[in-house]
DNA sequence: AAGATTAACGCAAGCGCATACGTAAATATT
DNA sequence: AATATTTACGTATGCGCTTGCGTTAATCTT
């Protein structure tokens, strides 16, 4: 309800005095600030964010920034497990998290992001796949902090925080092949997707460290339940012995499509995913995958964020998350196959 | 880069007719105007939201808080659908989201959390099941425009946006009932959990409805699956034809359970759901249940939080969502049970 | 004990906008 | 054509806090 000036007045003291000890800054008796604390909290003091913010040119208000193609996102649990980790972190260090959800309009010039023209945050932590390098370049130029997570560019001058999609990757095709796997298919989303290129070469680095040929990738243009049901329809004409999704929920939508067609998993046909969301475990055939810790990514963003802001000038940094396999059901030692006749959904994968 | 001062020496004129210009206020030839504007995105103004905020007593901020218990939140898909609605109405408004986890500390005083004390925000969105009514009452107190999601309290003199939970429940408690079922036992969560007493109450007004007993009614302290499986092996004991659990999280543990103890769904088992997540369709056996509009919850309320702000002195309200009866195959007509030896985990549920 | 240093505070100038008020020119009124 | 009204803009103050600088009193030198 009351000012600083107020408080200042019903103490006898000046409004600096009251900042310095509001602020932990030096410069006045500690028998002093502590009643001047007290004074505070009795008088129920609240103070404007605002006048703070002109004054420090710091607004303590950080944005998490999704940027998402055209369709369903909050479905997507991998984002709001980052998003509270960064809340977490940024928290825990007096800072506020603003979300933001960025449209077409806004990812053609950050300029025009009403929330950096505004001057709105003192820096974004930027998660999604698609944004375009061009945008990250002028987000920086215009001297925004930024991080960013679960993506990556080399052609990029921002820091990173990312998980070992690589390794994680490379640990489960190894995992695979160890089940004595050869013909195995990794069915994929976009190919400029980040996390998703570093999966698909974790799973060739396995099979070319085992002296074997790469293994056929199917592309698709999302990693959806839907795309893993058709991405498999076009994988079983390769008559693979196992089917590596590159996400769980694409591992789902496979390891439907094939109970629907009489496989049994992983009698007939091994599939495995990646993430480890909540749901994999509890699936019908719970799935082998890779745990990803979606929240400590935000969290390690968020602190990566912070050790930018207080040293901008250190160099670019990109941090490696550690992934761990989980064996469970879905994946066996190489069986039989037998394959039914197909009714293949129309979809175009490009190779 | 520039601002607005740097904007007005360079066009001649004073930075009071460059404000009117950008916030469309009247007073100024509209030649001026759009030469203003063009100029504006010519230099790249950017202006400080502090500086206008301090001049206005308006933030532009609007804060959605979820307050959860202590473990895990973000696997919960509602709040966060919910949130990404509120982000778009508030967007499309030119209001910007902070998200908030409450935690043990700020759910003790409003007056101390800080986000209140420092005027951070014009109001607050607020959701979780659990946040006290005093803490509520307070916070109105305050004068902080407030409106609830998913929650409502008739302790409370606050605007409140809420599905037909109660409908929805009533409409499939009698698709059950109209599928000859008599026994049926409701599987719920904690008894001071708003929606899960008006789906409990829903259900209570079906089977009155109809001229029967009441169903029993078995609580706990969650609704995860983890206790959707342990309340489903205490429901067995009661020999029941059909299981109405008070979420889908809920009935697809009771229906893991009862698979598992032998039972065929719904050949021998009715169980049915609520909230009609992602998962209840592709749930082994594909969940009846009721469908609720999570991200269109978040809009409403947004929309509602609006219309608070517009107009400070209207009567408190309360917005009813409609829920729509999905009927999937989890539920069939009244079989002939069979119940196996069963091994009942180890829990203390409340009656 | 006199000067030098330090500590504890007040003063006042911003921070970058919004806006009430004032003024001059343009338009309307009779 | 003289006055009243409106329009279009500039002037200047204030929003509530932070902080550099100044002042006084306290502590430290030698």
């Amino acid at each position: 309800m009351s000012t600083v000036k107020q408080l200042a007045e019903s103490l006898g003291v000046s409004n600096a005095t009251i900042s310095r000890a509001l602020n932990g800054k030096p410069g006045l008796a500690e028998d002093l600030r502590s009643k001047i604390l007290e004074e505070a909290s009795r008088l129920n003091l609240r103070r404007s964010s605002a006048a703070r913010s002109l004054s420090t040119a710091q607004t303590e208000h950080v944005c998490f920034a999704v940027y998402h193609l055209p369709g369903p996102l909050a479905s997507d649990p991998f984002y709001s497990e980052i998003l509270m980790g960064v809340e977490q972190e940024l928290r825990q260090a007096g800072l506020h998290t603003m979300l933001e959800v960025l449209g077409e309009e806004e990812i053609k010039d950050p300029a025009r992001w009403r929330i950096v023209r505004d001057q709105r945050v003192d820096g974004i932590i930027l998660n999604g796949p698609f944004v375009p390098a061009s945008f990250i370049v002028k987000l920086h130029t215009l001297g925004v902090p930024v991080v960013l997570v679960d993506n990556f560019s080399s052609h990029t001058p921002v820091d990173a925080v990312v998980c070992d999609d690589r390794g994680g990757a490379r640990a489960l095709a190894e995992h695979v092949l160890k089940l004595g796997h050869r013909r195995a298919v990794v069915i994929a989303g976009p190919q400029d997707w980040y996390s998703n290129q570093e999966r698909c070469a974790g799973f060739v680095d396995a099979f070319l460290g085992a002296g074997l040929e790469p293994p056929q990738i199917l592309h698709s243009d999302a990693t959806t339940f839907e795309t893993g049901q058709a991405l498999m329809a076009l994988a079983l004409k390769s008559k693979p012995t196992a089917v590596l999704a590159v996400n769980d929920a694409m591992a789902m939508g496979a390891s439907f499509y094939a109970r629907e067609m009489g496989l049994g998993i992983p009698k007939d046909l091994s599939i495995t995913g990646f993430d480890d969301v909540e749901m994999s475990a509890r699936w019908v055939t719970p799935l082998t995958t890779v745990r990803v810790q979606k929240r400590y990514l935000g969290r390690a963003a968020a602190r990566q964020f912070l050790a930018r802001l207080a040293d901008p000038e250190a160099p670019q940094q990109r941090i490696n998350i550690a992934t761990t396999l989980i064996e469970r059901s879905s994946s066996g030692a190489v069986p039989n196959l037998k394959v039914p006749n197909l009714k293949v959904p129309n979809l175009k994968a490009k190779k």
